[in-house]
This record gives C-alpha cells, sequence and structure tokens, in this order.
RNA sequence: UCCUAAGUAGCUCAGCUGGUUAGAGCAUCUGACUGUUAAUCAGAGGGUCCCUGGUUCGAGCCCAGGCUUGGGAGCCA
C-alpha cells in the first residue's frame, strides 16, 4: 500500500506544494469538484480538489457519500474560504464503493435514535467520532492515573459461580441443553452436569475478588466489563457496562473519598487537555440541543464550564443523615412538590431528591455518606450507632448533575464477626463466601474501595444524555445486534 | 416491570369529522452549472401508513391485543 499521510497531519502542516497521498471516507462529494474527506484522525476533513475535466466519468461516478477513496496530488494553500490548505488531487482512487441510494447516512443532522439503529455506521458521523475519542482518553487516563499511584491493574474474573453478591439479576453461562436439561432426582436442574459443575454467572462485580487483591498487592483497581440482567429501561443504565473499581488496603472511607475525586478530576482535565476539539464540537452540539428546549429546562452552565466548574471545587461532602435534613426541609418537599415526600429517617433516597440536592441545593458534585445500614450492601463497615441508637455504615455514593450515581464505594467491613453477622442478618450463605471471609480471617486490614460507572463518567463529560450514545455497541433488554 | 408519548418515502415530519389517486423538506436519480462549504437551478422516481384482528359501505385516522422506540419511575454503576 502507498504510504498515507494522516488528516490530522496535514491540517497541522504548514509545508505547501509538496506531493502526498491521502485516504479516508467522503463525507460530501460538491459541485463535482470538492469532496469533503475524513479519516477519522481527527474531526475536521480536508478538502480534495477533483479535476473533474481530466478525471474519468466511471470514477466520478463512485465519489459518493460513504465511498472510501485514496487521492494523490499536491497539497496547496486553500483558494476558497472555509479551509486554510487542500489538496489538489492528480488522482483519485475508489477503494470502496458506497451506493448512494442505499447508504443511510447523509450531510445533514441525524437524530440520535436512527443513529442508534445503524450503530455500525454511526461511528462515521462527528458527533461519534468525538464521543469514541474522548471516551478512549477517558480509559486511558484512568490507567494513567492508577499507574502513576502505583496501583495494581488486576484482571478479575467475567465468569463468576458465587451468586451471592447479591447486586442484581444475573446472565446465567452454561452449556447445557435447553431441551434435554439434567434433571436431579428432585427435579431440579443438575448443575453438576454443567461445564464447571456447579451454576455460573456473568460478573455483577468484581469487588469481591479485588478485595483479595487488595489485601496482598496492597492497591489494586479493576477495569472491565459488568453485566446486569435487570429490565432496566432508562438513560442511565446498560445491561453490558465497563466499571473501574479500585480497592485500597489500609484504607478509611476518608482516603476512599479523596481517591475518587482526585480521579475523577484527573481523566475529566486529561481529557480537556487532550481532546479540545471533540470537546469544543461536542459542546456545539449540546448547545445547539439545549436552543431546542423551553427556557426553563435549559441547563446554566455549557459544557466548558460545567466541566471547569467541576475542577474547581471540591465536591459537597454530606451525611445521609444531613441530607434528610436538608431535603426535609427543603421548598419542593414543603410544598409536596416532591412524588415521594421525605419524612422519616431511613427511606432511600429517590432521584428526585438526589436531583435536588446536587443540581438546586449544592450545584455540584455531591458525595453522600454513612446511609443507614438497612438500605445498604453487607461488606460495609458498621458504624457505632449514634447518639438516637441509628446504625450507618461507612459507605459513600458520589451524585453527578444530570447523571445521578457516578461512583458508589464504601469503607469495607473488616472485622470478622460483624462481617459474619451482618451476612446472617442479610441471609447471605457463609459457605459460599469462605474464601472471601477469609481475608477476615488471615491478617485482615482495614479497607476501602469504591466502583465507577465508566458510560456514566463518559455521559458527563461528552454532555450526552443517553447512555446507549456514548458505548460502542449498547446491550439493553430487547437489543444485542451488531 | 410501571406511567407516558410516539411509530406514515432513505431521513425529519404534515395528513382535517373516517371519504376518491397519502403530501412536504432534505436525500437519491437525470440534466444544467463548475471555487463549492448541508453548493445552486430544473425535472423524475420512491409508500407493508409498525404487526394481527375487529367495527364500518369505506380505516393512515376509531376499537382490542401485540411489537418496537423516546421520555419519566424503579433496580443501580
Amino acid at each position: 500500500m502507498i504510504k498515507r499521510e494522516k488528516i490530522k497531519d496535514i491540517l497541522s502542516s504548514t509545508e505547501f506544494n509538496r506531493e502526498t497521498t491521502v485516504m479516508g471516507w467522503v463525507k460530501t462529494f460538491r459541485n463535482n469538484q470538492f469532496i469533503a474527506l475524513n479519516d477519522g484522525s481527527c474531526m475536521s476533513n480536508l478538502q480534495v480538489v477533483v479535476d473533474f475535466a481530466n478525471t474519468p466519468e466511471e470514477v466520478l461516478k463512485k465519489i459518493t457519500t460513504g465511498a472510501a477513496i485514496s487521492a494523490s496530488g499536491k497539497l496547496v494553500e486553500s483558494l476558497g474560504k472555509g479551509q486554510k490548505c487542500e489538496i489538489k488531487a492528480d488522482s483519485v482512487q475508489i477503494l470502496g464503493e458506497s451506493d448512494p441510494e442505499k447508504f443511510p447516512l447523509q450531510p445533514k443532522k441525524h437524530s440520535l435514535e436512527f443513529l442508534r439503529e445503524i450503530a455500525h455506521l454511526r461511528f462515521r458521523t462527528n458527533t461519534f467520532n468525538a464521543i469514541f475519542k474522548v471516551r478512549n482518553a477517558l480509559s486511558f487516563a484512568i490507567h494513567q492515573f492508577f499507574n502513576e499511584r502505583g496501583f495494581v491493574y488486576l484482571h478479575t474474573p467475567i465468569i463468576t459461580a458465587s451468586d451471592a453478591e447479591g447486586a442484581g439479576e444475573m446472565f446465567r453461562v452454561t452449556t447445557l441443553p435447553f431441551d434435554d436439561t439434567p434433571r436431579t432426582d428432585s427435579g431440579e436442574v443438575d448443575f453438576k452436569e454443567d461445564f464447571f459443575g456447579r451454576s455460573a454467572n456473568l460478573t455483577v462485580s468484581g469487588q469481591l475478588e479485588g478485595e483479595l487483591g487488595a489485601m496482598a498487592l496492597g492497591e489494586i483497581y479493576t477495569f472491565g466489563p459488568t453485566f446486569r440482567a435487570e429490565n432496566s429501561n432508562t438513560t442511565r443504565h446498560l445491561a453490558e457496562f465497563w466499571m473501574i473499581e479500585p480497592e485500597v488496603a489500609f484504607a478509611d472511607l476518608e482516603d476512599n473519598m479523596n481517591l475518587a475525586e482526585d480521579l475523577l478530576k484527573y481523566v475529566i482535565r486529561y481529557a480537556m487537555d487532550k481532546c479540545p476539539d471533540e470537546l469544543a464540537f461536542l459542546a456545539n452540539r449540546l448547545a445547539e440541543e439545549e436552543k431546542s428546549k423551553p427556557q426553563n429546562q435549559r441547563s446554566e452552565l455549557d459544557l466548558m464550564s460545567k466541566l471547569n466548574f467541576c475542577l474547581e471545587n471540591d465536591f459537597e461532602r454530606v451525611t445521609y443523615t444531613e441530607a434528610i435534613h436538608i431535603l426535609k426541609h427543603s421548598k419542593p418537599n414543603q410544598k409536596k412538590q416532591f412524588k415521594y415526600l421525605v419524612e422519616d429517617w431511613g427511606v432511600d433516597l429517590q432521584s428526585e431528591h438526589e436531583r435536588y440536592l446536587v443540581e438546586k441545593h449544592f450545584k455540584k458534585p455531591v458525595i453522600l455518606t454513612d446511609y443507614p445500614a438497612d438500605i445498604k450492601a453487607f461488606y460495609m463497615r458498621m458504624n457505632e450507632p449514634d447518639a438516637d441508637g441509628r446504625k450507618t455504615v461507612r459507605a459513600m455514593d458520589i451524585l453527578f448533575p444530570g447523571i445521578g450515581e457516578m461512583v458508589g464505594g464504601s469503607q469495607r467491613e473488616e472485622r470478622l464477626e460483624k462481617l459474619q453477622q451482618r451476612m446472617q442478618e442479610m441471609h447471605i450463605p457463609e459457605e459460599e463466601l469462605y474464601w472471601y471471609l477469609d481475608t477476615r480471617r488471615f491478617g485482615s486490614a482495614p479497607h476501602a474501595g469504591f466502583g465507577l460507572g465508566f458510560e456514566r463518567l463518559v455521559l458527563f463529560v461528552t454532555g450526552m444524555t443517553n447512555i446507549r450514545d456514548v458505548i460502542p455497541f449498547p446491550r439493553f433488554p430487547k437489543n444485542a445486534e451488531f
């Protein structure tokens, strides 16, 4: 293959009147002369000027939106407005045709709903080009952040046999035949016959295994796919999503919150540094979209201001008990505008409550801590009961405007007896998690960690509003195409 | 899963009280033009009105069931 120059490099080049070759996909072909060419290396297109008088008719006909071409010629300063330079093509070669009657993308605005139906082709649009560049930057930044701090990237299993994690419905992994399932004498499915000799599922969290690693390696993180078979139909849930789960030995909730806040700020700053063009494009896209909304539903800050604001301000740290106090005395609660009124200590917060705290009251990311023990997982460290005898755990959730829960974490219960007691209360079978309890039996130590929903982070940074648009191939109920 | 709105040309959408041959803009095709920026101008083609059943002389429109999608809620990251 002839060596090609990337459009990104050409556009930043000042070395004109030299021969070069570019390859890319045609965005538009105007006036039988001007190709807007994109090769994915950057947001901008390069203009390729075709000498239509000296180009064969059959080549000209095949320069259509979506076609892949190679063009060779001289890089010159552009005669027209709108671009600094362009390539005066001596020759254009069609690499891959694109039938204009059938290619669904047009040089115009498409709805995100339509693009979701052609997820295999939506990469070709500016918007998704930008989204996946930002996603890539965030992903890399996460590894860099932890690597700089000496964390070990640990691969926790995707197939797990423990069904005691209690984090929701799981996808079963099996090789048993559906039509002739082996049964035990009592008529139940005989998983002894199954591939693993027991019931197995796709992971809903790498946390428990992560804790095992942290109790030897000190500081670990996982970053991998996670699966939930919940019938969730929202803009914030996927059946397959990516989660970052750090786990730190000799750390308490305070350290945990600091780590999470540092991580979020670090990766947001990284994306802003590395993807200025992409974020500018997405900011503009969002601004255009906001224009079509009624005034009272528009956000106060544009995308860049929102990201900057997040970097420049400390997250608000509030206990659950304080949050309940604020909500109880809030206007929407007193005027009974909440669908679920806040009355008693102990209830779980509804998303309208979280949104009020984040978007109206504090107007910035909020870390809620020390939730009632009754509404949180078994592995969270128990606090001493407060003056009123209320039991709380050392949990923390980080809530973001427009997103809701971005991070959920806790200091873990490292005291064996307290942990066993909690498991009993919550009917979690000890035998199944003997390996987890062993960490508390042998050299237990205070430790803490959290789970960060990667797609929710990408949502926040890109200003997109539907989680199905920030993962290349979204999986959700009734949808696993591509 | 619940509440709610929608499904009409490739895309975005209009379609009157149920009435003859279902429309527009963009896209596509043909021609013209040739320094264009979502090029422009002229013309043409293009429909399982989501599916199944029902009411009716007659259904894109009304009714029932279903499917899918958007938004909200729950579950959560």
